[in-house]
DNA sequence: CCTACCGATCGGTAGG
DNA sequence: CCTACCGATCGGTAGG
C-alpha cells in the first residue's frame, strides 16, 4: 500500500528490487532537500518544507534520513564531490595555465549560479549551520580547494603577489557568486573572462602581446 | 524600583532627564543585538538571547524595540552610516585614484573584522533575513555602494574592464571578508595591500613608475 | 521592566 | 510511510 500511487508494471522482472526503489526514493529526497537548503539555508528549511515537498509528513521523513544534521552533511559532500567532477572535466585538454584557471572559474560560476540539481551553491551560507556541522563541512571543503591550489601554483604570477591569498580571494568570490551575479547584462562566460581579465597578472607584460616590456 | 540595580546620584541635577536614561539604555540595547547578528546571523539570535546579555527578560524588550524585524533593520541603517562615515574620513587628504582605493579598502577590512561596535559586518548573512526585510536593507545598501562607484570611476583602467563589474567582486570580496580571513599569517593593511596589486591595472604601464606613458 | 502567558513551529520519536 | 505525539523554543502580548 506504500506504492500506491505509484504505477507497477505487471511482470515481475521489470520491477526493481525493494532496496533499490528505496534508494531512488532517498536520492529523490536528497535532491528536493539541497534545492530547499540551497535556496533558504540550513536553519530556514524545516523538515517539514522538505516532507511536504517530497509528498510525505514530517515523521515519515525519518524512514529515510537519520537527522537533519547528517541530511546536510551527505547533500554537502555529494554536492562537493559532484562539483569537483565537473571542473576535472572542465579543465580537460586546456594546457595554458589562464586558460585552465579560466575554465575552472567559469565552471564555478555555472556550479553556483544553478541551485536546480544536488551540484549546489550550498558552500556559502555556511553561518547558518550549527557549529559542530560546520567545522566537518570546512574541512571537506578545503580538500576540495586544492584544485584551484594547484592551479594558482601553475601561474606566472609576480612574485610579489601572494599566492595563498590570491586564490582565497578567487574562490571566495566565485563561491558568493550567487550573492552579487545579476541575470541579464553580462553572460556567465562573460563574467569569468572580466574575472580573469582582473586576475591576471604575469611576470613581464600584462596582455598576450609578448612584446614592448622589459624585466623588471 | 525600576532603577534599583543602577547607582543614583543624590543631587538632582547631577542625574540625567528619564528620557536620556532610557536613549541610553536603548543604545545599550542596539549594541548588544548587533553584535549578536553580526554572530549568529538573523535568524540564529533569538530575543531572548539579546533580552539575557542584556540583562532582562525577553518580553521586557518590547519596552524598548517594537519587533525584532525593525531592530534589525535599525541597526543595519546604523552600522551602514558609520561605515560610511569612517570610509570618507579614510579618504580624506589623498588624492592618488590608487592610494584612495587601497584606503577605502583597507578601511572596509577593519570594519568588516571587527564585530566589536554597532559598526558591524551584517552586510553578508542576509539570506537569514526575511525576504520583506532584505528587500529594503540591500537598497540601503546600494546607496552606501556609490562611495566605491565613485572611487572606481576614477580610476585609470584598461576600456575592456566592466567597472560595474570591477566594483561588485571588489566589494563582494571586502563584505565577505569575515568569511575568509585568518588572522596571523598577513596584517589587514597587508591584505589590503595584495588587494589593490591584483586589482590595480592601469591602461598602458602595470607599476608605479608614473613614465614611459602615452595618452591614449 | 516583570509575570505569565499565547499560538506557532521546531527536530525528533514510538508504535504501528 | 502514517498517526499521534513529545519537549523545546520561537516572536510577541496583556496587564501590571
Amino acid at each position: 500500500m506504500s506504492t500506491r500511487a505509484r504505477p507497477q508494471p505487471k511482470g515481475g522482472k521489470l520491477r526493481p528490487p525493494k532496496h533499490e526503489e528505496h534508494a531512488d526514493r532517498r536520492r529523490e529526497i536528497l535532491e528536493i532537500a539541497g534545492e530547499l537548503f540551497a535556496e533558504r539555508g540550513y536553519r530556514a528549511t524545516s523538515i517539514r518544507d522538505i516532507a511536504e515537498r517530497a509528498g510525505l509528513l514530517a515523521g515519515s521523513l525519518y524512514y529515510h534520513i537519520r537527522s537533519k544534521e547528517a541530511l546536510f552533511v551527505e547533500i554537502h559532500n555529494t554536492a562537493l564531490a559532484a562539483a569537483a567532477t565537473r571542473i576535472h572535466k572542465a579543465l580537460e585538454g586546456l594546457t595554458d595555465p589562464w586558460a585552465r584557471l579560466q575554465a575552472a572559474c567559469l565552471e564555478m560560476l555555472e556550479i553556483q549560479l544553478n541551485s536546480a540539481s544536488l551540484t549546489l551553491p550550498i558552500m556559502n551560507n555556511l553561518r547558518s549551520v550549527p557549529a559542530n556541522v560546520r567545522d566537518v563541512l570546512i574541512q571537506q571543503r578545503d580538500d576540495f580547494e586544492m584544485i584551484f591550489r594547484e592551479l594558482v601554483a601553475d601561474l606566472p604570477l609576480e612574485d610579489d603577489i601572494d599566492r595563498n591569498l590570491y586564490r582565497i580571494l578567487l574562490l571566495s568570490l566565485l563561491n558568493s557568486a550567487d550573492g552579487w551575479f545579476r541575470e541579464g547584462r553580462l553572460s556567465r562566460a562573460e563574467i569569468a573572462a572580466q574575472i580573469l581579465r582582473i586576475f591576471r597578472h604575469q611576470r613581464h607584460s600584462n596582455r598576450q602581446v609578448p612584446s614592448s616590456d622589459k624585466l623588471s
